[in-house]
DNA sequence: GTTAGCACTCTTGCCTCGAGAGTGCTAATC
DNA sequence: GATTAGCACTCTCGAGGCAAGAGTGCTAAC
């Protein structure tokens, strides 16, 4: 489906005021703003082709138009420049992400807070599981009688901890020792190739001590299960209550509920790499908490493997050229950042 | 300010109908509903005898009446007999609060949820500084080149940690060497009481590998002040949408304030540990931003020592008996819960 | 001291009405 | 054939009016 240059510039204004204005937008608001050299009359006739093309609705006869879901698809698809943050802004993230950090769930989190302070948008982040992360030392301390804690350390610098029972018969010398079998035997394994099977072995081959090897290989499988898993964060959902379309409780709601079900987000994202900036609009997003709402997504990688993802959700009558742009630069960035981290 | 009986009586029946239906009460519908064997002229005269003493107020002539802040305070004081949850309940709360539990913020971020999912209300929780916790283990694990990860294990089983930069002139050797020495420093030593000068003394008796230990004694430094930090956390905010006063936006953005602000609630609740529930109501609050809510909290003690606090937040109209009662009955588990833990 | 009765007040929902904004259509114009 | 001016038409939105409903305060009787 093709549009010619007039219809092209005619869409383009009634996103681009409908998005500022969160009003309909007619045919002589347009001819006032962008003044195209023809009358409100023309952009009428042109407004009514659009609407049969499904580019541009009404709320009811004698409003304005505004954009159809597939409106925005087409823009996005097939106008659409990305605006990449000004001098300013790229500033400002670049100093909030890199400085005094010191693992990256910090990076992660930084990130999402300062993209949604920059864009006004909620920010969400699904962690990265960074398979090129390794074990660099398993520790059991002793902490009290009968406890102690087991302390995984990665490459990355993550730091993994759970608490176990002991047998009292086993004294901080039996502790030390099997930390330093643990750490032999593991060091230097991706976090992500560690199998429970691996474990099994490992097992078999400490034979003597039973019962604490017993317990602290439960728990470092437990550990390292739990940082495979996919950690989300969502920040700048308060940003969302200057949106007009939030005025009524129920988008509202349904942003909110996010904040409860991380796995709402998993779903809407999907597990798909690309590490290229994906609109869903409205509808588009299968999930039905969100069907009035827009997200803006892309995945970062770290050294060529896949990382974790990076997104912007508002609403439909979203800025999606700032929230692509934004997108853009922010995961240059945070590769950047979370290479030095773990190199 | 005493007030007689049935003055009392009917307070109560305007409180409590009021707090259920959120609708202001009339005179018709007490006795419709206590019926106390007078009539529905009667207890007008009670009700302006009780507004023209500062308990009752009405939204407009010929409304109901509805309890003012004041008629709150006066029946929270005088007349309120604390609910404590019952058997279901309480067995629900010490099963999540107990259970499959590893450390103390675990304990601490368990029993906020559940206690916002069992009243209702937003729960938090500001984090205990145990003064009883003691350091067990410091270790200097390498990570990459010239990079070092810091892990302190408290008693309680708390892992502190972060990322130090080390000269690459230090091998592992050295830096398990140093783990060693520190750890002998440190041991038994309770948190709180590590300060800058000790650290200071350390450095000094460690004088040969100046680089490293300057960096590593700077980050202890940073982790143990950082653990002394009071975290903040806040769950359950989404039960909010169900009380018909967030209906308008402006409780409910004030409300959310608090999910970006941690400082607002540490000011509400001040420093004063006394162990008992208390009840701050509406402008009671001295903190602007939430002179339209409630708060009912308390502090815990562990082993004698001052705790941390929890609280619940909720609208003026707000059931304070259920909320003093249900603290009531958490403070206890989470005392024994983080007593256990820690022995 | 208590109660019944009644006039009064205030909210709420509903309706109507006019202003304003914007459209679609038709006929004239370029 | 595309463009434009003109005009009737439609729809929303806010203001104003009205009746119903709920609750009060006051007075006079019990």
């Amino acid at each position: 489906m093709d549009l010619d240059e007039r219809k092209r510039i005619i869409l383009e204004a009634v996103i681009r005021d409908y998005v500022e204005t969160a009003e309909p937008v007619g045919s002589r608001a347009i001819v006032r703003k962008h003044g195209l050299g023809v009358s409100a009359a023309t952009v009428r006739n042109e407004m009514a082709d659009l609407e049969a093309m499904g580019f541009l609705e009404q709320p009811h006869t004698s409003a304005g138009r505004i954009p159809s879901e597939q409106g925005f698809r087409y823009y996005v698809d097939c106008m659409m420049a990305k605006e990449e943050p000004g001098p300013e802004d790229l500033r400002f993230l670049r100093r909030e992400i890199t400085e005094r950090i010191s693992d990256i769930s910090e990076v992660i989190q930084k990130t999402s807070a300062s993209l949604s302070q920059l864009t006004g948008y909620a920010c969400f982040a699904v962690s990265a599981v960074l398979s090129a992360d390794e074990i660099k030392s398993v520790q059991l301390i002793p902490v009290q009688a009968g406890k102690a804690v087991v302390v995984v350390v990665t490459s990355a610098g993550e730091v993994l901890h759970t608490r176990i029972d002991i047998p009292d018969s086993i004294g901080a010398g039996d502790l030390q020792e099997l930390s330093q079998l643990f750490t032999r035997a593991l060091k230097g394994t991706r976090v992500q190739t560690i199998t429970r099977t691996m474990l099994e072995t490992l097992r078999d081959e400490l034979l003597g001590r039973r019962e604490v090897i017993e317990r602290a290989l439960q728990s470092l499988g437990d550990l390292l299960d739990s940082s495979g898993e996919e950690r989300v964060t969502l920040t700048g959902t308060l940003n969302m209550f200057n949106e007009p379309e939030f005025k009524n409780l129920s988008k509202l709601r349904s942003l909110l509920a996010l904040l409860q079900e991380n796995d709402i987000l998993k779903r809407v994202v999907g597990d798909a790499a690309v590490r290229e900036v994906r609109i869903k609009i409205g509808r588009e997003n299968q999930v039905e908490e969100i069907k009035e709402l827009s997200v803006v997504f892309t995945d970062y990688e770290v050294e060529g493997e896949k990382g974790g993802k990076l997104g912007l959700i508002g609403p439909v009558r979203m800025e999606y050229w700032k929230a692509a742009g934004s997108l853009d630069s922010v995961r240059e960035i945070v590769e950047e950042t979370i290479r030095r981290l773990i190199k």
